[in-house]
Formats: structure tokens, sequence, C-alpha cells
DNA sequence: CGGCGCGGTCGTACGGCGTACGGCCGCGTT
DNA sequence: AACGCGGCCGTACGCCGTACGACCGCGCCG
């Protein structure tokens, strides 16, 4: 397997670990793993060190198990990072909504981002097929129930959400890679711009690309570095919910 | 190394590559390889086959010579990633502005997506440090070029570029998931859904998740397929505009 | 004209990954 | 007392990226 994506064949198997069917074990004492167990060293793992640490050698590892017993529990690695994902989503707060509709899909969008910065191994995780766990589905539900009152057919009001949860997660991952930069360089992300500026200017013959070097340069000086992830991700939420009000606004007047 | 992420410390080198800086070979009829060859043969794997296809030993086949010549002219896999990268963004079509501002927005939009779309990998290719390569730069300042005057700021003419380039990239991400179902599964969406849901209901309590099965279904129904990459894509791109012209208005407003 | 250096080529090998397979062991049941 | 089975896991296989050093033929210098 490549990247974290399986065919995994068994939806049945699949199902059944996400929403954790399993009759507990007759057994005194019981066995020395859990699903459960196995998904929380996982997490604590990819949160600390990145998806690439995260191996089934390592997990067996921090279990105090060999590699092999953790698929005893769990049919590979894909499906571990699936309930890892629906795991996560089960963390995030559902206070009951209040506020106008606009108050109420910013909040959402900050709780997302706030997931996301708290697991980014998320944004790396490719699943391919959507992860059909409890979790995910009562936050999808959670979501939705925000915001099915604002005048929008149903359809529409998915749509709102799936561009929301789109920006978030965009933003989420511009952030990260500075972050991964960073960390991997140990250089900040204006000292890295700085040590490849002059590489940069020996090929660049001058007055090319006069409008993203002008842009650029603004860009940098105003965020104090060359890209500033907090600043696209609250320009693009306010845009996406201005975009939005006008197809609201649209449909009460219609109305 | 996993995923396409490295280190690789050394910009002059990875610039110089990316800028093709390389005095030609003064032997007669040059060495059989080139940067050039490598990357198309290596796009074109990606194009065919996706990026877990794309490995070292296989570029070599592909070229008829052994898997350690491809080092001779690319330093590791993660800068190969950068150069096809580069390369691919240098296909996009750079026709001259007109038309509105939106109009040539909506433009940009639909030629990355289209870019997206005929190289899939480009979205599951992460890297981490920015691509500095001269296609990509032309790219940024054709795309800044369509939008400087619309009356904003630098600073805020990069935010709309990246929040409309964002919300592309998601869409075609999810539309790309889709794709990929459907050939490692052999089924249609609709089909696998099919498949999956008697499972799901089996979990479900009745009654649990109620505006997330109501909205579910409704859009399941109106796309003919559970999720609708087209629609959400087109819906959040005009929502998008509308929210950019919001700001564009206040500021000729202003004015 | 002979030797050398060097750039291009690439076979071998190493360490890491996910995971298939089969054996072992101790418990609950019969 | 015997059995079966669930949990555990050592070993091994086939992939991956790539370090290393050998080989080879050309162009240059003496």
């Amino acid at each position: 397997m490549a990247s974290e994506r399986k065919a995994t064949a068994d939806p049945a198997r699949s199902l059944a670990l996400l929403w954790r069917t399993r009759e507990p074990t007759s057994r005194s004492a019981g066995p020395a793993l859990s699903v459960d167990r196995i998904v929380r060293v996982a997490i604590d793992i990819a949160d600390a060190e990145g998806l690439d640490a995260l191996t089934m050698r390592r997990v067996g590892e921090a279990l105090g198990v060999g590699t092999m017993s953790v698929y005893t529990y769990v049919p590979g690695k894909a499906e571990l990072v699936a309930v890892m994902i629906d795991t996560a989503y089960g963390e995030m707060p559902r206070p009951a909504v209040d506020g106008d509709w606009r108050t109420r899909l910013e909040r959402i969008a900050r709780d997302n981002l706030a997931l996301y910065q708290r697991h980014p191994w998320m944004l790396r995780a490719e699943t391919t097929r959507p992860v059909l766990g409890p979790h995910l589905m009562a936050k999808y539900d959670y979501e939705l129930g925000a915001i099915v009152d604002i005048g929008l057919t149903d359809v529409e009001v998915d749509a709102v959400l799936t561009l929301v949860l789109g920006h978030v997660k965009s933003a989420a991952r511009a952030a990260s890679e500075v972050v991964d930069l960073e960390r991997e360089t140990g250089m900040t992300d204006g000292q890295w711009w700085q040590s490849h500026a002059p590489w940069l200017e020996t090929f660049l013959k001058p007055g090319a690309y006069p409008i993203a070097s002008r842009v650029g340069t603004a860009a940098g000086e105003q965020h104090g570095a060359a890209y500033g992830p907090e600043y696209a991700f609250e320009f693009g939420l306010q845009r996406v919910l201005d975009g939005i009000s006008v197809v609201v606004a649209e449909r009460a007047a219609d109305r």
C-alpha cells in the first residue's frame, strides 16, 4: 500500500470497526489490547510526529506488543486511519446553536480549523472512500442542523457546508505546510525565504513576473512572512460567508 | 521517505533543476537522458496510473535505463515531483484577459479545474515547500494580472486568488476521490453506496441523524449519486465570486 | 599519440514499510 | 482431561527510495 489508501473490499468489516460492533470477550480480564487503545496511541503518535511516523511497528511498540498483534483488532493501516479520523471528529464540541446563521457557520468554521490544528495529520490522510463512522455522521448532522433553516433547499444547504468546510481545510493545509516547513528545516518561514531569495534572483530576469513580484512582496511585508495563513483563512471565510448571504437574501426576497 | 516530502536541504540544486540551469554537454551526441525526458515519462505514468504507481524503478524502466541512472539528473523523488508540478502548470493556457473581472476569475477557476482533471496526481502531491519554478511563477503572475485592477489592495488581491484556487482544489479533490473510488472498486459511486447502505442501516438507530439522513438523501437523489462534485464546484464558485464582488463593490463605493 | 580524468550509467545492497502466514499458548468449555 | 479457539507474534516476502562504488568510453592535455 502506498499513501493510506486501500481497497478494503469488505464493507461489513470496516463499518463494524467504525461502529465498534463487537461482543465483549467473555474471558476473564479480557485481552490486553483493544481498538480504542490502539486508536488512542496511533492518534498520539500522529499528533506528535506526523503521519509519516505512524507505522504499524511503531504502534505495536508504543503499546508494548508485537507489530502483528495490532492486526488482531484492525484489518490494516487504512482502516486504522479511518477510525482515527472518525474518533478525532468525535472530539469536536457541539454546543446548542444560537445566534444568527452567519455566527453559527463562522463558529463551525473556527471549530473545524481548531480541530485540524490539533490534528494536522487529518489534512494529509487520504481516504478515497467516505469514512462512514458514527462521529462523522453526528458532526455532519450537527453542522447541517445549524443551517437547515436559512431558507435554502436541502441540496443547497449541503453545498454551503461543503463550501465552508472546504475553505477551512484549504486554509488549514496552507497553515500546516508552513509549520511543517519550519519543523523540517529548523528555519522560520521568513528565514527560509531569505535563504532562497538570492538564488531565485540569479535565475530571474529582472522585470520578469512584475505583478507577482510586487504582490508577493506586499503580501510578505504585510504578514511578516511570505504567506499569512491566518489572514488567508479570515479573508476567505468572510468572502465565503458574504457569498452565502447573497443567496440567502435572494431566497428571502423571493418568498 | 514517506509521501513525497523531503528535506532536500540544498536550495541551489533544487532551484537550478526547476529553472534548468545546465550547460549543454559538449560531448558529441549528448547523453541519452535528460531532465525533460524523465519528467515527461513521469507525468505520463502519474496521469495514467496515479502517484502511487510512480516509482523510480518504474521511471527507469519506461526510459529503458537502470533505476539509478535517473538520479544522475534528479536528486531524488521529491525534486522530480516538484519539477513535474512546475511543468504541468506550464501547460496552462494564458489567453489575453478580457471581459469583466468576474468572467476572468471564473475562467481562471475553470482552467485550473481542467488542469487538475488532466493531472489528478497534482492533488495528492504534497510538497511542504513552495515549488518556485518558472512556470508556477508565470502562472501566478498571469492570474494576478487578471485581477490586480479590481480596486483591492495587493494583499487582498493575493487573498482573492488564494481563495478561488483553494476552492478549485477542494472541489477537484472531491471529484477525484469519486473517480478513484470507481477505479478501485469497479463500482460506480451509486453502486458503492447501495452496497454499503444496508450495512450502515444495521448500525444506525432509526431516527438517529435525522437531518443528515434527509439532506444526504436529497443530495443523492438530486445528483444521481451520493455526491455531486460538479454541482459543488459550480455552487461554491458562484458563492465565492459573489463574496468577492461584495468587497469589490464596497471599495468602489468608498472611492 | 597515449594516458588520464570525468561524466554518464547502473548492479548491488541496505534499511524501512505493510502485511501474509503459521505456530504457540492459555483459557473456557465439554 | 481433552479440546478448540481467540489472542499473540516471529519470520519472511515483496515493495519502496536511495547510498555507494564500479565500469566504461569520450575529450583533453602532455
